[in-house]
DNA sequence: CGTTTACGCGACACGTTTTGACGCTTCGAT
DNA sequence: ATCGAAGCGTCAAAACGTGTCGCGTAAACG
């Protein structure tokens, strides 16, 4: 009966068994990576896995929680992330510019789960410096924002975590939240979490509140605090479309449709547009006067009326005639004012 | 003499050797591998390491060349990504959600390199989803962007990555430039590349042309080719700093020092300010009319610009008087245009 | 064109490791 | 308090891992 041969498995096995372990705050015990192995083809005694986690503990950053009787295991939070094929230098390029980008675009908390992946992409860039003589890599890269300058608003401690897991869990949350009054009076709400909503400095959640059923977008930074209720997420009737929530216009960003848009612009800004166009079917001809008339099909939305109002007289609309007649009064409306004061 | 011995460093080797192994276009030979892991105090023979190849490449894509003669090993493209830690679903989100970003921020080379950390991240999330009843995390979450609508000008095949490889060894670049001049000329110019630098939509390298020693910036969607020269990059004498060249002006995004910027907001405006602010020491106050007065100590620049403006009549210059001015001026001659047209 | 050299690979021998089995111990839960 | 699941020490057989040797081959060199 007994069968004891150290076989071709075992490092397949072993190597398993790591992809298995999840970082610090989670666990696993051994008994559920049996589970997991067998699973997947690979059968063995319990007595087996626990022997392999012993070893491989002696020479990685393992450790296990001995709280709890079935003993949890996990790899400890500065395990570096050992990446199987390794990264390569353009790879670990690359996350480093996003890196610095999600600096204003994530929360974060969300930025700081990347921090092994970065860790490693470091490492990485170092290893590749050192081999070329560049080390500073990082001084030699750079991504400049076109955003609003707007400083993201601190969300509260805890709070992204709570409202992304409840959201993986389909679990409602109980929320205290800001309200958009002065005085900032905190009200309490169960919420049912449907979606996550990032834009440039703000984040929201979008969820239905209470027994209510229409969706609605809830600030992050205005959660005083948020925590996982037992009770499961009621979609609303009909089912729930992101899609459809976004283009609804809730967020400032309504789908008004495509316009066929006419554009006079100078000189300079249409070589920009002659590069990075503002559609594919986008075309340009230049008149008599040095200056270029374009015309191209783009959905209607507020930022492109905040784009090309933000050019100021280096573009002029000429049609369609209601977008004419939008920025010609906001610009008349904005002369008036300047010229009064 | 023959001290054989099955031991405990086998596995710790074999997964340093999987580390040391390349994806696909790079790879790296079997005497190769011997030094980098004698480089690390693991001596053993150079038939343990063909035999430790071997044993490997049943279980896992890794694949030879066996075109020269010491063979090099690599991994196949589409080899998955094992991270050991495993990658956590909030990791993988975040990853996600970042790389629906960077199609609109990096050439669509640079975001491929992503493609095995993503289609890991896509794997975390679906188990994290099959556990939880939530399969379609993607379509829950989204970023929406407050960039520019404009298309990224696409850039020739394979210059990126020359870019890229040429930046990292220090060589000089030939390269095919076409010209600013409408025609599209083509010229031919050896660069030193000094940086590169990501403005949304466009990417740009930055070098010195042939014997000039002053520093320019190259849209890579110029480049008709670039190839690597042998020559090594000549820096510019008293070397180069991409912040100051950044700084300069030479990206429209000149740092004009600090100013107290004044501004007389609506009220809607007023509140999102209140949330994401424009600077740390920002202040607001609610004059009697029911608009806000905003003060704050912001980094003058076209950025700036660019926002006031696009926020139209929601927003009045008060201070610093000469940027007033400059907005004045815009609106009084936008308003003009139109008024004439 | 012959020689050299480095690498790939099959074979061998031997000690270590591996692994299921068994039993005892230790907690936590019903 | 009792039961059951996990942890852990021990054992013995079998397979695995390793250095060594030698041969064949293909590219490099004189």
């Amino acid at each position: 009966m007994t069968e004891g041969r150290g076989s071709r498995v075992t490092l397949q096995r072993r190597m398993l068994l790591l992809g298995m372990i999840p970082r610090y705050p989670r666990q696993r015990s051994a008994p559920e990576l049996v589970e997991g192995l067998s699973h997947r083809g690979l059968d063995v005694t319990l007595r087996t896995i626990e022997r392999d986690l012993e070893n491989l503990s002696l020479f990685l950053p393992l450790a296990r929680d001995e709280r709890a009787r079935p003993y949890g295991w996990y790899w400890t939070t500065d395990a570096p992330l050992q990446d199987v094929p390794a990264m390569d230098p353009e790879t670990a390029l690359t996350l480093c510019v996003l890196d610095e980008h999600a600096a204003s675009l994530l929360p974060p908390v969300a930025r700081s789960r990347l921090a092994p992946l970065l860790r490693r992409a470091e490492e990485v860039l170092a290893a590749a410096g050192e081999h070329s003589g560049l080390r500073l890599w990082p001084e030699r890269v750079r991504l400049l924002s076109s955003a609003p300058p707007l400083i993201p608003p601190p969300i509260p401690k805890g709070v992204f975590e709570t409202v992304q897991q409840a959201l993986l869990e389909r679990r409602c949350l109980d929320i205290d939240y800001r309200s958009r009054s002065k005085e900032g009076a905190l009200s309490r709400y169960r919420v049912h979490p449907l979606a996550l909503v990032l834009r440039e400095p703000m984040t929201y959640l979008v969820a239905t509140v209470g027994e209510y059923t229409d969706p609605r977008h809830l600030a992050l930074n205005r959660f005083e605090s948020a925590t996982i209720s037992n009770e499961a997420v009621r979609e609303p009737p009909g089912g729930f479309d992101l899609n459809n929530f976004v283009a609804g216009g809730s967020f400032d960003y309504p789908e008004e449709g495509e316009i066929r848009l006419e554009l006079r612009v100078d000189a300079a800004l249409a070589y920009h547009l002659q590069e990075a166009r503002l559609s594919d079917d986008q075309e340009l001809v230049v008149e008599d006067d040095g200056r270029t008339r374009l015309t191209a099909t783009v959905p209607q939305t507020a930022r492109l009326r905040w784009w090309i109002l933000g050019l100021g007289t280096a573009v002029e609309v000429l049609g369609p005639r209601p977008l004419r007649a939008v920025i010609a009064a906001e610009a008349a409306a904005l002369a008036l004012r300047y010229g009064g004061g």
